[in-house]
DNA sequence: TATCCGTGATGCCCCGTGAGTATCAGTTCC
DNA sequence: GGAACTGATACTCACGGGGCATCACGGATA
């Protein structure tokens, strides 16, 4: 009565089988397998009744194969195969040799440090494939905490319980304008002088805190901003103002090579100061794949290494 | 101390590591699996130690799929899926619904009964794969005899032992002349009148009793023929009666659609006779798929069943 | 023809191990 | 602060795989 739950059969029978196919005798194949004969003889008889089927012709002058046991091995040699394979497979995905990692970044990201992370990262750990995915702040933190991601990169609103962050920019917002716009000879800016000018920004729920940052910067500036756009991935943003529909905000490490149709200024006075953390789940510890890359990554902003 | 070939782990630690993947719940997990949960639970952490790796993340709120367990899933699935249908598959094949069976003919059995049959079978097994080849008698029964084949339409020799046959075709043969050869005309025709025509013969080896016959229905005839070529396959020693070059043997069934360049002449007298037999091992008994060819074959020739 | 060798199959016993029941240990929720 | 979950642990039982000894049978050999 234990035991409701029936395979067919046991991979016992069918590395026996396999063993007694290629060897064509039953003594020399118990042998290889390191078991008695009488054993062999029942599994083999076992495999047979299961299958309803008779897989070997037993004559005094050896053994042969049937029709049924050809196919029996055709199918069976490739599998077992792939589950020999598994074990050491599992063991180049725990030591870190191979993997997979999803990674979630945004705009700001991928202007500045992730290039760089990138090509250390695909050189050190080749076999280790990143999924990498653009996506705003607060849907990278939702499927951190689910576990859909195993890291991303974003710009962190409140406090973010069960994840874990590391710091890897903070800088103070400029101003991104079209170059013919009529500040743009105009070299220290503040943020008052941009009343009249139209934004472009990201969608507030993609962070709801950032978003609102930016325009308490502005209340405290004694203006209200002109919205014009909300959009989103970053780099249509960008578009925009090149093609004069209004201004943006833009960290300076981000304002390496703009196209010729827009100017960056940086803000004299109270400005949104953008923070770009990379984060993950604090728990379950993360896996090595996901290690190696919280490595490089913390490597290649600062000298020192990312805790755990 | 049993044991000693050791497979890395069992059916039973895939399919119901699976089931908890699955289900993320060891309690409804063994339930779906008809065992008792401390069973489960120890038939994972088992092979987790096998693996050397964690699979899962046990939790107050649920199980988590690790990554490792997310590769052993992928590996395993396909491996499961496999052999879980290795059963119906041999069902089917020991049923007959599907097969394989190699047969070898020569070229008089299919200029004669092959098409018919070959028609008749794959309309009435269409699971079932025929593998065939031309080859020569003795060619046929040596490959027969080992296993090779299955079956095979040939020319029987000397007796063949451990082989049955059934005799599908048994027919003097007449005579394929180039139309414009001066014997065309005349209508019947003895062997002594071919003396001095150059006769296209199969190699000696391919079937040395039926050569011999040949041989000596000339002497008997009274004459020793001309053998200009020895040929094969069969077809391109008519295409040498075509060119002009000779003369060969041929039975009135064969001699159906015959290029104009050529024609047939039986022959009056002594003449070689040709039989056509369908020969199969007698033991071990023929699988389904080959019973189920054997069976169209002989229908399609005599209304008699073949025996067995 | 009698003997021996080699084949795979059987009979019988042992014990390893998978599985069951009862229970524990730790959270979460009311 | 229990009640009701979760998965893990402790013990016991018995199924069945495997070992050893032996059989049954055929072929080769003398």
């Amino acid at each position: 009565m234990p035991r409701e739950y029936q395979f067919p059969f046991e991979l016992r029978h069918l590395v026996y089988f396999r063993e007694v196919a290629r060897q064509l005798h039953f003594r020399r194949a118990a042998e290889t397998l390191a078991i008695a004969q009488p054993a062999l003889s029942r599994a083999i008889m076992q495999l047979e009744a299961i299958l309803k089927t008779s897989l070997l012709t037993r004559s005094r002058r050896g053994v042969e194969v049937t029709a049924a046991g050809r196919l029996l091995i055709e199918r069976t040699e490739p599998l077992l195969r792939g589950l020999a394979a598994i074990p050491s497979d599992l063991q180049a995905l725990a030591s870190g040799q191979v993997g997979r990692v999803r990674v979630a970044f945004t705009g700001l990201a991928m202007a500045t440090v992730l290039p760089r992370i990138l090509h250390d990262f695909h050189r050190r750990h080749p076999g280790i494939r990143l999924e990498l995915t653009e996506s705003p702040t607060s849907a990278q933190t939702a499927a951190l905490q689910s576990g859909e991601l195993a890291c991303g990169f974003f710009h962190p609103d409140t406090p973010t319980p069960a994840l874990r962050t590391h710091e890897l920019l903070r800088e103070r917002n400029g101003v991104l304008l079209p170059a013919k716009h009529p500040l743009a000879p105009r070299m220290p800016l503040r943020l008052r002088d941009l009343a009249a000018t139209p934004f472009v920004l990201f969608p507030r729920t993609h962070n709801p805190g950032f978003y609102d940052r930016i325009l308490a910067a502005f209340s405290s500036a004694g203006v209200t901003p002109r919205i014009a756009e909300e959009i989103w991935p970053r780099a249509n943003g960008i578009g925009l103002v090149r093609a004069g529909l209004g201004a943006t905000f833009m960290t300076p490490s981000e304002a390496k090579n703009l196209p010729p149709e827009v100017t960056f200024r940086p803000i004299n006075g109270p400005a949104p100061e953008s923070r770009l953390v990379l984060g993950w789940r604090a728990l379950p510890p993360p896996d090595p794949a996901l290690a190696a890359f919280l490595a490089i990554a913390g490597a290649a902003t600062k000298p020192a290494r990312l805790p755990r």
